[in-house]
DNA sequence: TTTATTTTTAAGTTTATTTTAAGTTATTGA
DNA sequence: TCAATAACTTAAAATAAACTTAAAAATAAA
């Protein structure tokens, strides 16, 4: 789970990547209105964390884009008014739920965790495939009797393959979900991985093993 | 859109597809667990509504195999008993959403909405020609049972005859769509390619094969 | 802090794809 | 009919991509 958090005040920009970090979310950061719609179109996030006082494209306009596009990733505003207009125009506007600043963490971390929950959906807990349970609550990996845990980065590249089994994902993908869209990770930071993730596999004993095309990417094959 | 409603009751099955169909869904009915997976396997829907309660193969079995076999249509469970521990079963095997009988229509309608609107953007995945599939996604080429994976080239020869079957592409044409304007490669290079595919075809068992028109190129016939 | 874990880097190795090339077979037209 | 040309097939060589590791660096936890 991905989330994109488009805030000017660095400190607080931080402070709520932390925290989501320890909630075992993924972030990128954004510094104003104009980069953080560039990202939000890119389709990498479940979620978008949005200050509305913004530097070169308010929060406001930038919802606004985002749902021209098309896209209806979850919108949590971000405001330091308790104004009720100014709420009633984000809802309007698109996003999804509002908390005004400052705020409780327990609260944010609660309302991203609302949103990222499927729409109207009971949260699914577990990824499966063939004879492989990935377990999204504790990040381990399971086949029958045997469990290894995974490291934060095995973990959502397996669950990448698991959500789109047999389907060759692209490195593009990968690294772009993964390590995010700016990112300085190379093929063989990938490599690296599908190695321990393969080495894992074995262990297990599963037989689902990870394919390679060529030139293009990685899927899961049982 | 086009929903699966796997139920044996075929009163309720008239019933939910009567609503989707006011709702501008288009829907198929399955009268039990067998059939109700061949059709689910098709790939045609874009969300399964699936009973529990089925003859031949319960809808938890169905499910999983749908799982198994690497697709991930989401399936709306139904089921008489608001038991939790099936909720919680349907759930880990891959369900994405459960609604208990009787339920309200609006309900229902609003969930399947939910369900086939993270979906996203249609793309088509896959080309055909005669006897033959080529799937784009995972780089494959299939004709019946039979499945082989295509290296980079191959696939993308093939994928340029298959898009104009029977018309005769010219070598000039393969050339620069897959190795590039600029480049060295002789007709050697594609009569290589040529014949490796042929060997697939061969494999495959398929009635297509490539045909050549001398000092012009190659062509799909049936 | 120290320790443990995860992540990155980098080099050497392996492997799949791609190219080359030489021998074979088919087609064309003089 | 038979050169001549074009296309076919194949093995083996070359290349580029992917794999594997160990070790260094970074990060998180104690």
């Amino acid at each position: 789970m991905k989330v994109l958090i488009i805030e000017d005040e660095v400190m607080l920009g931080e402070a709520i990547g932390h925290l989501l970090k320890q909630s075992k979310y993924l972030y990128d950061i954004a510094n104003d209105g104009e980069t953080g719609l560039y990202y939000a179109l890119s389709d990498e996030y479940d979620c978008i964390v949005l200050d509305i006082m913004l530097p070169k494209l308010d929060g406001f306009e930038v919802a606004k884009r985002i749902r021209k596009e098309g896209k209806n990733t979850p919108i949590l505003m971000l405001t330091a008014k308790s104004d009720v207009a100014d709420k009633i125009h984000g809802l309007n506007i698109g996003a999804d739920d509002y908390l005004t600043k400052p705020f409780q963490t327990e609260e944010l971390i609660a309302r991203i965790r609302a949103l990222t929950r499927r729409q109207g959906t009971v949260v699914m807990d577990t990824l499966s495939f063939s004879d492989l349970i990935l377990d999204l609550k504790n990040y381990s990996l399971s086949c029958g009797e045997k469990t290894v845990g995974l490291g934060f980065k095995e973990f959502e590249i397996m669950r990448i393959l698991m959500s789109n089994p047999k389907q060759v994902i692209e490195k593009e993908t990968i690294i772009s979900k993964v390590w995010g869209l700016d990112s300085e990770a190379t093929d063989n930071n990938i490599e690296a991985y599908i190695s321990f993730l393969r080495k894992k596999l074995f262990y297990l004993g599963s037989k689902v093993n990870i394919g390679v095309k060529r030139k293009l990417g990685y899927f899961l094959e049982a």
